[in-house]
DNA sequence: GACTCGACCCTAGCATCGCTAGACAAGCGA
DNA sequence: TCGCTTGTCTAGCGATGCTAGGGTCGAGTC
């Protein structure tokens, strides 16, 4: 049994070393320049070991995205429960995530802009993508307002946000205004 | 004279013809399904011809976008001046935007989300994207409230309109409460 | 009215993409 | 030691964006 156990060990390590480098990939080049060559090529494999992994090149990129949901509601947890207050913490939430935006455009991507293949709003939705969520609901419930449902509230707050990251990053909007966006944002919308 | 001129008339029309062609194929099938040789053999040329009106596939994308962007704000205008008051016009804008999203996806992505290879926020952008801002800015404008820029408030409502279309169609979010989410949005950001 | 010459368009092909079939080698269990 | 499974690689398929080079057709000139 220790042979099969090794081989499987060596096997989860050279997924995680595939999903490693497609996420380094394209944060130094850009999604484009993910092609299954380099890739091969990085980890010193061949092509067709990929596929025994994943389906295709859209699982890599589901799975960089799982991984940076698992970051993304960690970096939320950790900017809030050092803020103070409802609306500290609102501000800290919406500051930490533009933040992890900028600083990770390609798993940013992965999550929100790209097909990986993940179900989204849904029961089978895998589980860091809804602890993701549930991240950022866990501070945004306490600023919803009376009457308004607390998930209600959550979706429109992030999907406000995402809507700042995504011009932002594109250059449809300058990055020297942000800091003065976010505060309007959160004044209006949060009810402390 | 004459001759020279009917050829740049038939120039002028096969262009419009390739930059129409293109953008019911994308809405048809998406934009994966607009390649060079499924375009040009649609428009009834060769490849090549395509690259005697724009640089490359970029630039067809390009075309679409304008063409979009001067729809999109006279859709705005229309829907806002038919509407009572400074709060109808907002949630006409909010409506129609989210609408127009939703109706024209492939058209939405050339502005929005694919990379047309145009100028945007910048002195050099072209003047069908500074007036789809205008017609925004026009409503938006009304309702920013004392002491907020209207250009500032106008790009954090846009952004927000953005990130709901975006997600929607992602299946990011349900359809469902979309009509929900606009009512909150509007309530909070606008000061009326 | 014949001819020259330039503008225009098409065929063919390049490098690269995601993905797969089939040959081959390595290492396990008997 | 042998047989077989498991795993990996080489090679190649169809399709992509884009381009080079040849050929045709028609406008303008003598």
């Amino acid at each position: 049994m220790s042979v099969q156990e090794r081989k499987q060990r060596e096997r989860a390590e050279r997924e995680r070393l595939i999903v490693a480098t497609a996420r380094e990939l394209a944060e130094q080049q850009g999604w484009d320049a993910v092609t299954t060559r380099r890739l091969a090529e990085r980890i010193e494999y061949s092509q067709p070991v990929l596929y025994s992994h994943f389906r295709g090149k859209r699982e890599i990129i589901g799975a960089v995205a799982l991984e940076g949901a698992a970051e993304m509601a960690a970096a939320v947890r950790a900017a809030t429960s050092a803020a103070d207050g409802p609306r500290g913490r609102v501000v800290a939430l919406a500051r930490i995530y533009l933040d992890f935006a900028a600083r990770n455009p390609a798993v940013y991507d992965a999550l929100f802009q790209l097909d990986g293949g993940l179900p989204y709003a849904r029961e089978d939705t895998p589980e860091p993508l809804k602890d993701a969520f549930a991240a950022l609901l866990e501070s945004l419930g306490e600023v919803a307002g009376d009457g308004v449902h607390p998930a209600l509230f959550t979706e429109v707050f992030w999907a406000s946000l995402h809507g700042l990251a995504t011009l932002t990053r594109a250059g449809r909007l300058l990055p020297e205004d942000a800091a003065r966006r976010v505060e309007l944002l959160v004044d209006r919308l949060a009810v402390v």
